[in-house]
DNA sequence: TAATCATGTTAACAGTGTCAACATAGGATG
DNA sequence: CATCCTATGTTGACACTGTTAACATGATTA
C-alpha cells in the first residue's frame, strides 16, 4: 500500500529524531531531515505545517520513550517500591545524560507546548509514570502532599541532569560548593539520590 | 573620550539584553539588536567575535542581575534566616517569572559556558548566594551535606519556574495530579515552599 | 478510462550569521 | 603640522535557513 514513498511522515519523524540527537535541536535544519529522509526540503510540508510542528512530533517520542523507561524501571518486581523509585531516578537521570540533545528539545523553550496537545499528553503521561511511584511509595499520604514530593523529586532529578551535563563544573580543579557538590554527585548517582531524599 | 560610537560594545549588550527579553533568544537576530542599537548590521563584529558571544554577555547580565535581587533578599535585616530563605526563594521564581525569556537564555543549551568563563563565574556567584544563606540557615552542617541541599533547593526553584510558566497547566481544567500541583503552587507561592521545604 | 486529490519536486522569497573589502576617524610618530 | 597606524564602522556578498507558490505525478475513485 504505498504511495509516492510509503509512509513519508514516519520516516521524517525518526530522521529529526536522528539529526536532532546528532546536532542538536537549534542547529538542526528542515532541509537536513529532508536529505536525511532522502527526500526534497520542502517534502516535510506535506506533512508538517511547520518546522515547529516536526519538532514536537521528536519531542513527544522523546517522552514517550523517557516515560517507557521509568515504567520498566518501575516494573522490575524483585526491587522493593523505595528501590525501584531510585532505580527510576538513576534511569531518568541516564537518559537525560545519554540522549542530551532529544533532553534539550523536551524542556526547550521552542516548542510551545500549548499548541501541540500530543506532546503536552506525552510530558504529563511521563511526569504521571513518577506520581504513580510515589502514591506507592507514600501510603496514606494526602493529595496535597503527593503533589509537592512528585514537583520536588522531578525538580531533584531533572536538575541533576542539568548540573551534570555542564561540563564547566565536571573539571575537579574548580573548588567551590558547586564544584564538590558535582563531583560527590558524579562519583555515585545512586548513593547521592538516596543522601538527597533524606535531607 | 569618544571614538566613532563611543561605547558601542556596551550599548549593544544593553540593546541585545531587550530584544532577547522582548523576542526571546531563539528568534532574536543580530541585525534586530544592530538596528535597536542604530548601527549597521555588521558592527557588532567588531566587539564579539560571534553572536553565540554576545548572547553569553545577556546571560551573564542576567545572572548578575539576579544575584543581585537574591542578595537584596538575604540583606532584609528585619527578617530571619528562614525568612530571608523564603523570600529568596520568592525572588528567584518572580525573576523567573518576569524576565522569562532572558531566564531561557540563561539556562539555554545554544550557549556553551565552557567557552565563555566569565558566563561561568555569574552563574557560579549567582549560585553561591543561596549557599550562603543555607550555611547560616543550617549552622554545623556538613559540607557534603550543604552541597546536597544546595542542589535540593536550587532544583526545586528552578523547576517551578518552568512549571509555572507552562500556560499549559495554568488552565485548571487539566485534572491531572501535575494539573492539581500548578493550582495550589500559583495559589501562593510562599505557602507551597514552605509546604515543600517541610515535606 | 477519466477525474481527483494526496503527495512529491522545483524555483523563488525574505531573512539569517558571517566574512572580505573598503571607509574613516582619532592617536601616535616624524 | 603632515603622515601613518590602528580601532572602529559600513557596504556588499556568500551560503544557508524556513516557507510559499507553481508545477508534476501517481494512486484512488467515479
Amino acid at each position: 500500500m504505498k504511495y509516492h514513498h510509503g509512509n513519508l511522515k514516519e520516516e521524517l519523524i525518526s530522521s529529526a529524531c536522528i539529526v536532532c540527537e546528532a546536532d542538536g535541536h537549534d542547529r538542526m535544519s528542515l532541509r537536513s531531515i529532508a536529505k536525511e529522509a532522502k527526500v526534497s526540503q520542502t517534502a516535510p510540508y506535506r506533512h508538517f505545517k511547520t518546522k515547529e510542528s516536526l519538532l514536537a512530533e521528536v519531542s513527544a517520542r522523546g517522552f514517550m520513550e523517557l516515560k517507557e523507561i521509568l515504567q520498566n524501571a518501575n516494573a522490575k518486581k524483585t526491587l522493593s517500591t523505595r528501590d525501584k523509585f531510585l532505580e527510576m531516578g538513576q534511569a531518568y537521570i541516564e537518559f537525560g545524560l545519554s540522549k542530551r540533545n532529544t533532553y534539550d528539545l523536551m524542556h526547550s523553550s521552542v516548542i510551545d507546548k500549548t499548541q501541540f496537545p500530543e506532546l503536552l499528553n506525552s510530558a504529563v503521561g511521563t511526569f504521571e509514570e513518577l506520581v504513580s511511584v510515589l502514591a506507592e511509595l507514600n501510603p496514606g499520604i494526602s493529595a496535597k502532599d503527593l503533589d509537592i514530593k512528585c514537583i520536588h523529586h522531578w525538580a531533584l532529578v531533572h536538575s541533576l541532569v542539568g548540573l551534570l551535563r555542564n561540563e564547566n563544573l565536571d573539571a575537579s580543579e574548580i573548588d567551590t560548593p558547586a564544584g564538590n557538590a558535582m563531583g560527590l554527585v558524579r562519583s555515585d548517582i545512586k548513593s547521592f539520590l538516596i543522601s538527597a531524599l533524606e535531607v
